[in-house]
DNA sequence: TCAAATTAGTACTTGTACGTAGTAATTTGT
DNA sequence: ACAAATTACTACGTACAAGTACTAATTTGA
């Protein structure tokens, strides 16, 4: 009963995008954060001269405010991040990392390089910038056409 | 606070797969299955003539015994599959559509086809090709190199 | 042959995706 | 100015990914 070579891009897209995350989440466990509350740090800390909010990182995240209220709520738990209601509308929260949030961001992010410069080393040169290519514009597709 | 456009990557084939599973939920919905669903009724359509155990399937399915275990577990409640103990080996399930199952697969398959060509309707035939190519050692990459 | 190792499956936990529905704050339109 | 619409966020439910720990059945090896 052996697997067939699956050729059919679902679950090509599928299992590339599972085992990446996978790998990446291993190598995540000792500091303690997973590959989600990583990528938050990240924006988190290249935005740090803007106020940034829930609703903003759901944009910047590609997904929604459900799941970034949970996400936020456990990273503030966990004392990543602090969320505090913003003076000029109170119904949004700023996001800001704190000095926990920002250390472990430090320490995650070599090992995100080195793990996207593993995986690209599948590839060649021209190819690497081909399917770079290919996943932006088949994402700007799947984003506006549903 | 427009989101940059994202050039690596990980967030790119996160977003082309979670983007492409949404689409195909949404379109299934009316059907009454997942995505994931979808799939155990595709391989065991496709293995009608084989035994199919739960261990099969996940590695069809690049996946593992604890995801089978409770994807099973809701399919045979929604009576779209059976399981029984094989004859051979009381450790196994020995996995079968039922005619709900095989009817729900008939009724998904246009769905799965139609969605598929409309995404690789966004790139042309000889990047359809690559694409696929480049994914394909990609995910072979990912599943021997951890 | 029989104890040890392996295999098949389940139970439980945490994190995430996504749907619906809700509250509170803000903006819009007349 | 004020009702209606919109926006920001939360609560709750189901499905799924992945880890650990467990039971039971089968295979192995000295």
């Amino acid at each position: 009963m052996q697997g067939l070579q699956e050729q059919r891009l679902p679950p090509l897209l599928r299992n590339c995008w599972i085992k990446l995350n996978s790998a990446f989440q291993k190598r995540l466990q000792p500091i303690g954060i997973t590959p989600d509350q990583y990528i938050v740090l990240r924006w988190l800390y290249e935005k740090q001269s803007f106020q940034i909010n829930q609703s903003d990182l759901a944009k910047l995240m590609f997904t929604d405010a459900n799941n970034i209220s949970d996400l936020t709520l456990r990273m503030e738990k966990a004392n990543l991040i602090r969320r505090s209601i913003s003076a000029s509308d109170k119904r949004q929260k700023v996001l800001q990392l704190t000095k926990l949030g920002e250390s472990k961001f430090h320490e995650s992010k070599p090992i995100a390089k080195s793990l996207e410069s593993k995986v690209l080393a599948a590839l060649n040169p021209s190819e690497k910038e081909d399917f770079k290519s290919l996943l932006s514009r088949l994402s700007s597709f799947l984003n506006q056409s549903d």
